[in-house]
DNA sequence: TGACTATAGGCTATATTATAACATCGTTGG
DNA sequence: CCAACGATGTTATAATATAGCCTATAGTCA
């Protein structure tokens, strides 16, 4: 991403927590920045090192405190199958803030380049949905994450 | 999950793995009985715990390698969120097992209770399908794993 | 202003989850 | 038999994540 886009983003994300009465301190920008960066999952342990560049003290925690916040507030998500922290870039996460912090969201990992994409497929959600209200389940959060290959590595 | 079922569905999946020329070992055999004895998702070191009991030289490769195969074997399946293991109990895994090993799950975790139902909802696969089919994507396992609360925790 | 309170962050240690690498053993097929 | 392969034993270590305690800073209210 391009460092002017990643700079609006930021702002966004800014203007995004305010509206919620959160905080996105100097820290947690700074990590929400790297990953921006990165463009693709990172690992927390990547991600720290990376940090410790601007700032030499920080520690595991350091990170991890401001990934659990930034995940609360919608602004990452964490890929489970990989243990790594990605962007989100969707527009309903910077735009319709008001709405329920953690937005569902799904991913889509090649497994040949290592590329995730999100997506926001409402027929998926609505299909789980369905699926779960059937056994009387009350989801709150899904986590959907497919694995294969994605259109450029497939050749399509 | 009562001793005889236990034994019963250890013979099937014996059964199961002799269908595609795998052997599913003592120690294997073993430790996917703990599994369905469990009832619930567990994780890697508390199974290394109760398979010391019974073999005392198990150490954590014991157990990784024995969960590699039963998950490969479509038997157990890894619960990405807990980092827990649990048996499979879809009849389809284990009497068309002729079908590619890993099939397709969901699991809907109760918070409140710490169950794991799992599902196989063909109408959220399609879903998924159809979603990662509009982008080019090319699907090969998907992990949909559904948080809230269950029918017996929200009283209905 | 000054003390109160709550949140954020620094820092050390440690818990939890998972794998690497190499040795040994046992079965199976030539 | 013995070669080759798959399974397991064994030791060490990598990778991921959290506990706990202390300090600093910012907003709040008497």
């Amino acid at each position: 991403m391009a460092p002017q886009n990643i700079a609006v983003m930021l702002d966004r994300a800014d203007a995004c927590c305010a509206e919620r009465g959160a905080k996105l301190t100097a820290l947690r920008r700074d990590v929400l920045e790297l990953i921006l960066e990165a463009g693709q999952p990172v690992g927390a342990y990547t991600l720290l090192d990376l940090l410790k560049l601007r700032r030499a003290g920080a520690a595991p925690p350091t990170v991890y405190r401001a990934l659990d916040f930034l995940v609360e507030q919608g602004l990452v998500h964490k890929v489970e199958r990989l243990n790594a922290f990605v962007a989100c870039l969707t527009s309903e996460a910077h735009e319709h803030c008001a709405h329920g912090h953690t937005h569902p969201a799904q991913f889509l990992i090649c497994r040949q380049c290592n590329s995730v994409t999100e997506l926001e497929d409402h027929l998926v959600l609505h299909a789980v949905e369905k699926a779960a209200a059937r056994v009387g389940f009350k989801p709150t959060r899904a986590t959907i994450e497919v694995e294969g290959v994605c259109a450029t590595c497939s050749g399509n």
